[in-house]
DNA sequence: GCATAATGTACGGCGTGCCGAACATTTGGT
DNA sequence: ACCAAATGTTCGGCACGCCGTACATTATGC
């Protein structure tokens, strides 16, 4: 449902591929003295996982010479970060726990949570996010979210629901007013639901891959200075559009 | 604040005891072969965990003797399962997750999970069962709930807030009317919430050691033939009463 | 350029946790 | 009471994952 990854890492491999993922990030470059410390681990420890994950071809590693990872490691390493944001969202947006806190419960957890119960807890906060005033619906409403919308795909009675909810509410427009737009349009931290998908091509394909139908919630992460490419959040996915695909994809703002 | 025991079990060590705990509960007596049926490991194995168990005086073990649990391992088997319980508890009633599915994910995640997340899972489904029509104060009543009224231990506002719960709602009361009563009255199944605890002994004691102060939900588990002992669950413990101290402990049934 | 510090690696060792095979003990049928 | 079958144990072996030490390579200051 949500993953598309699956290498059948250790918890361990899974620690070290993200600790250079988030190095990589950070410096463009990861050394072993950098992964040792971040994950409390001596240098020869880190060697030894170097050369596992060689192996698997996560990584491109030559003794002595700078770790980058390869497309797949890539992949498989921002899974293993998306499952640790989606727990971290939910403890602190959900759980009112402290970022902090947050974090490390997310490094202890992301490697022993099954794909359903985290396809949930992204599920609970993008409910939580939509409808922060469900009244006595509330708990039964995201029963029924859970168990009619999300696997038909199709999700129509969601959008109602969601829609419904967007316009009884007097807050929460965009900040000149604007209900409706195209993703293309949006400015940066704008949420909004998906209406339609107009576009034939990859987009729309790798939209509907990661389950983001209509009714699904997306937040504006980053936009490049002319607007083009466009960073999104979707479903804990991060995604990366053309302004071209982005003005394909009709959404209600919320 | 919840856990009382920590041994520093690893995590297979952990749930070699939680079998044994389960096992010992539906047949009185465990053989090494019924745990490694549930555990899926071979028989060889399990003679080596039950070393290191025995060894750090968790199970009283003999070679080719029945396997039981001494005081301090029925201890830590119990606050394991009371993590299971909790997890499944919030997979189930909060995320709407199959009762299998629950547990299966809750066996997984029960070792890494740390215990002040726990906690608010706990306290998370307390609220949603407390407080389910709580409107648009539901999420963030719930973080104002684990912020101060939970810490403070006193609790005083969420008393208030439960009690107008409890009154505005309809349906909920105890078959007959009753609204509120001494936990020593309750019946099999009903829920109230502990208005004041007036006993002085050991039971006040053990209650507040557990968090459990006014305000905090319970549940009536099993009754013996004449009331005397009674079990309840309060807080993810399970914990048996006399009935003379039951009748110390006022609640208003839910 | 060269010495020295910083960093990376190889190796042997340790603890954990699992297995299968061989051996020991108990159980159960007769 | 005795012989199988079931069950429990021991032992050696394997895979992980970590460490410290010693050695190799690269970086840095002069």
């Amino acid at each position: 449902m949500s993953d598309s990854v699956q290498m059948d890492l250790s918890a361990s491999l899974e620690d070290y591929l993200e600790a250079i993922f988030r190095i990589v990030q950070e410096k463009s470059a990861a050394r072993a003295k950098d992964i040792g410390k971040r994950l409390k681990v001596s240098r020869s420890s880190v060697t030894g996982a170097l050369h596992a994950l060689a192996q698997r071809e996560l990584i491109n590693y030559a003794p002595y010479d700078l770790i980058t990872l390869t497309d797949k490691g890539r992949a498989v390493a921002e899974d293993v970060a998306r499952r640790h944001e989606v727990l971290r969202d939910f403890f602190v947006k959900v759980l009112a726990v402290g970022r902090e806190d947050a974090d490390e419960a997310a490094c202890k957890m992301e490697h022993a949570i099954p794909d359903a119960i985290l396809d949930r807890f992204l599920d609970f906060v993008e409910f939580v996010e939509r409808c922060p005033r469900g009244g006595s619906k509330w708990i039964k409403g995201f029963g029924y979210y859970c168990d009619n919308d999300n696997k038909t795909g199709n999700c129509e009675k969601c959008v109602e629901l969601v829609l419904d909810e967007v316009r009884s509410r007097t807050t929460g427009k965009a900040a000149d007013g604007r209900t409706s737009a195209s993703l293309g349009e949006m400015k940066l931290g704008e949420k909004g639901v998906i209406v339609r998908i107009s576009g034939t091509g990859g987009i729309r394909r790798r939209l509907l891959d990661m389950g983001a139908t209509a009714g699904t919630l997306v937040e504006v992460e980053r936009v490049a200075p002319f607007g083009d490419p466009i960073e999104v959040k979707i479903k804990g996915y991060h995604l990366t559009l053309r302004k071209d695909e982005a003005e394909r994809i009709a959404v209600k703002l919320i």
